[in-house]
DNA sequence: GTACGCTGTACGCATACAATGTACAATACA
DNA sequence: TGTATTGTACATTGTATGCGTACAGCGTAC
């Protein structure tokens, strides 16, 4: 369901989110649905399950998730919020960034270019909702 | 030339690292350049010299830079590596989660799609050499 | 050629963060 | 009501970050 890379520069439960996120997001986890517990994804991703609560905070300090003690993690429906002033330019960084360090690990740019387009695409059908 | 935000959670040296190899990617920084000196960018920025030391040696390790006590730091011709097996595969994952943190953040799938298809056609641009 | 100023580098320190071990509190269910 | 299961809180340990300081190589004026 979710692969983490421990070694990684970024923290394993920074991962974890980004991983459950980019899940969500895709909509393969649906409001109302449970997510694993903390201990049992821990177990599966093999870190302590703190890491996997923390991740989960995270999430749910974001409007993802439900948390609550004895009944486990649910999938809420999040209203998107608005964007904060300098979060599009940030991103436009980032994203600048992660190509820079694509082309200096020797990935082709048609390659990039390809993967961008693709994600351009899917991210405009998501447009319904 | 470059900006840093300190109190990011990604550290102040990969900040700089990240910004200056964008640059380099984008030939803003050409091959023979001079950079500024450590203490120089470092007073610029606002950090320690050595945190800017850091972000060269890492450049450097990359085959960016050319680093000589006395001399400073110098661009590289750099010949595009042979990519790691697995570089392709962590490029995507990483894009569709820093997506994902776009769309979290309530930036609009539509400003999303725009900013890839831009880089998308930067990119290929960038073919010639 | 020698002294001086410039460069990047090495090391130790304070602090903060990541990941864990352990114990606890709230909920579900038999 | 009792017990298992859930997320949470807190102290501990290892690691990373950033800084202060001192050092080593290089260029240059004299």
């Amino acid at each position: 369901m979710l692969q983490i890379d421990l070694g990684s520069a970024t923290p394993a439960y920074g991962q974890i989110a980004n991983g459950l996120r980019a899940l969500l997001v895709a909509r393969d986890l649906e409001p109302g649905e449970q997510l694993p517990t903390v201990r049992q994804l821990a177990v599966d991703l093999g870190v302590h399950h703190n890491t996997v609560a923390e991740a989960y905070r995270q999430l749910a300090s974001e409007g993802w998730l439900d948390l609550k003690r004895g009944r486990g993690a649910t999938v809420l429906e999040r209203p998107s919020p608005f964007p904060g002033p300098a979060a599009r330019a940030q991103f436009t960084r980032r994203l600048e960034e992660l190509l820079a360090k694509a082309i200096t690990d020797g990935i082709s740019r048609g390659d990039l270019a390809a993967d961008l387009r693709r994600c351009a695409a899917e991210v405009r059908e998501g447009v319904a909702r």
